[in-house]
DNA sequence: TAATTTATTGAATATTTATTGAATAATTTA
DNA sequence: TAAATTATTCAATAAATATTCAATAAATTA
C-alpha cells in the first residue's frame, strides 16, 4: 500500500523521516513524487559531503555523482544548474542548523531545564552538530551569502528567525523567575555572537581542554550577564 | 639611485611601504629583487580583489592576470602553481589582520587608553578592517583551513599570537589597575570569541543601528566581565 | 490498455581551466 | 663588455568542466 503523497516536502520533513529513506534502499517501491524528493535530499547529502572535503572550488558534479553512484546528467534532472545546488544547499545547511538548535528546544517544559539545555547547546558543546569536525560547509555557504544576495536573505532570515526565538526564550524564562535580564533581545544577541564565536574558535585551536575550559568560561559569563540586568 | 634591497622581505613589510609601490606606478626603475616582492604583493591585492567578489571557486588565473593587467603566465613566473597562491593568500590574510589588531596596540602608552582602544577596535567597530563590507577572503580562508593542514596550521599559529598577546596585555592592565581579571587567559578567549561572533554577525543582518547597539552592549559586557573576577 | 509523464543512461560538446615551453627583452653580475 | 639571470609575452595543450540532447525504461494517468 502506498503511503499518501507528502503535500509540501522541504528538507525541514524529509531530514526527520528516514523511514522512506530505508524503503528506498530496500528497493520497495516508491510513489515518483517521494522519490523526487528522496533524491534531492539524497543530492544535497552527497554534496554537503564533498563540499565539506573539497570546498566548493572543488566539488564537481562528477563527484558529487560518483559518492551518490550516480550519473552525473542524472543530477541536472532534479537540480537545473549546479547555481541551483548550491542555493538549494543553503537551504539544506540552513535547515540543519534550525532543526538543531530551535526544533529541540521545544520539546522541554521545566524552565530550569530549559535554560540549561539552552546554555549548554549553544556554549559548552564543541564544535558541530553530528562531527567533530567544524562544517566547511557551512562556512563556505556563510562566506557565498557575503556576496550571493539570495543566500545573504536566506542567512538573514534564518539568524532574524534564531534570534527572535531566542528572545521569546529568553522573556520566558524572566518571566519563570529562573534568569533576570532587562533587555532580553540583547541578551539573544549575545547569546548568538558567543555561539558563532565559540564554534569560530574550534577549528583555531588544537588544545582540546583549553577549548573546553574556555567554553566552560563562555556559559558561566553567559549565565552570569543573564542572571542580573 | 637604487635604494638597497631589503633583505627578506615578507607582506609585513610591503604592506606597510607603500613608497616602493609609487615608484613602480611613476615607472621609476626599481632593482629586480624588489620588484619580485613588488608583483608578489600586487598579485596578492588583487588575488583578494577577485576572491571577495567571486570566492575560490570563481577566482581564475585569467581573472586575477586581467585585474591587475598582466599576463596569465607571469602570474606562474611569481608562484609555482595557484595552490601556492591561495597559500600565500592565506598568509597575505592573516598578516593584514595581524597588523591591523596587534601591531596598532604596540604604539599606545597610557594603560587606560589602551584598554579602550582595545575593546573599542575589538568590540565596538563594525565589519571589516579596509571596507564596509565583510572580507569574503578572510572566511573563504577560514573554511579552506578547515581541511587544508598547512592552511590550519597558519591560522592556528595567528590566533594561538593572537591570544597570547591579549593575555599578556590584560596582565599589564591588571598590573595597571584598570581591570580587574583572575584569569587573564581565560579572559582573553572571550575577547576573541565576543570578537569573531561580532564580525560574523556582520553580515547576517541589514538593521544597522541594532547591530550598532548590540556591539556597544558587547562592550559593556568585556567590561563588566574584565572589572571583576 | 493506451497515452503521457517522469526517471535514467550515455554520448557529445563547447568552454574554460591550469600549466608548459619556447622566444624575446631587460637587468644584473662578472 | 660578455655571460648569466630574470621578466615578460605568446602560442599550445591536455584535462576537466557544466550542460545538452537523444534514446530508453519505468511509472502514472486517462
Amino acid at each position: 500500500m502506498p503511503s499518501e503523497p507528502l503535500k509540501k516536502i522541504g528538507f525541514e520533513v524529509l531530514i526527520n523521516s528516514m523511514a522512506l529513506k530505508d524503503r528506498f534502499f530496500k528497493k520497495e517501491p516508491i510513489p515518483l513524487k517521494q522519490l523526487k524528493d528522496i533524491r534531492k535530499l539524497e543530492i544535497m547529502e552527497h554534496f554537503h559531503k564533498v563540499v565539506n572535503e573539497y570546498g566548493f572550488s572543488g566539488t564537481t558534479l562528477a563527484k558529487v555523482a560518483k559518492s551518490i553512484g550516480m550519473n552525473p546528467s542524472l543530477l541536472l534532472h532534479y537540480y537545473k544548474s549546479k547555481e541551483e545546488m548550491i542555493v538549494g544547499f543553503s537551504d539544506f545547511i540552513i535547515c540543519k542548523y534550525e532543526d538543531f538548535y530551535l526544533n529541540r528546544l521545544k520539546a522541554l517544559k521545566n524552565p530550569k531545564k530549559r535554560l540549561e539545555y539552552l546554555i549548554d547547546t549553544l556554549l559548552l558543546e564543541s564544535g558541530n552538530i553530528e562531527e567533530l569536525v567544524s562544517d566547511r560547509g557551512f562556512y563556505e555557504c556563510y562566506a557565498l551569502s557575503i556576496t550571493h544576495p539570495k543566500v545573504k536573505e536566506k542567512f538573514r532570515q534564518f539568524y532574524g528567525r534564531f534570534r527572535k526565538a531566542l528572545t521569546q526564550e529568553l522573556e520566558d524564562l524572566n518571566e519563570a523567575g529562573v534568569i533576570n535580564t532587562s533587555d532580553a533581545d540583547l541578551a539573544s544577541g549575545l547569546l548568538i555572537v558567543l555561539f558563532e564565536g565559540k564554534d569560530f574558535y574550534a577549528n583555531i585551536t588544537d588544545d582540546d581542554t583549553s577549548y573546553a575550559q574556555l567554553r566552560k568560561y563562555l556559559k558561566n559569563v553567559a549565565y552570569r550577564i543573564l542572571s542580573d540586568s
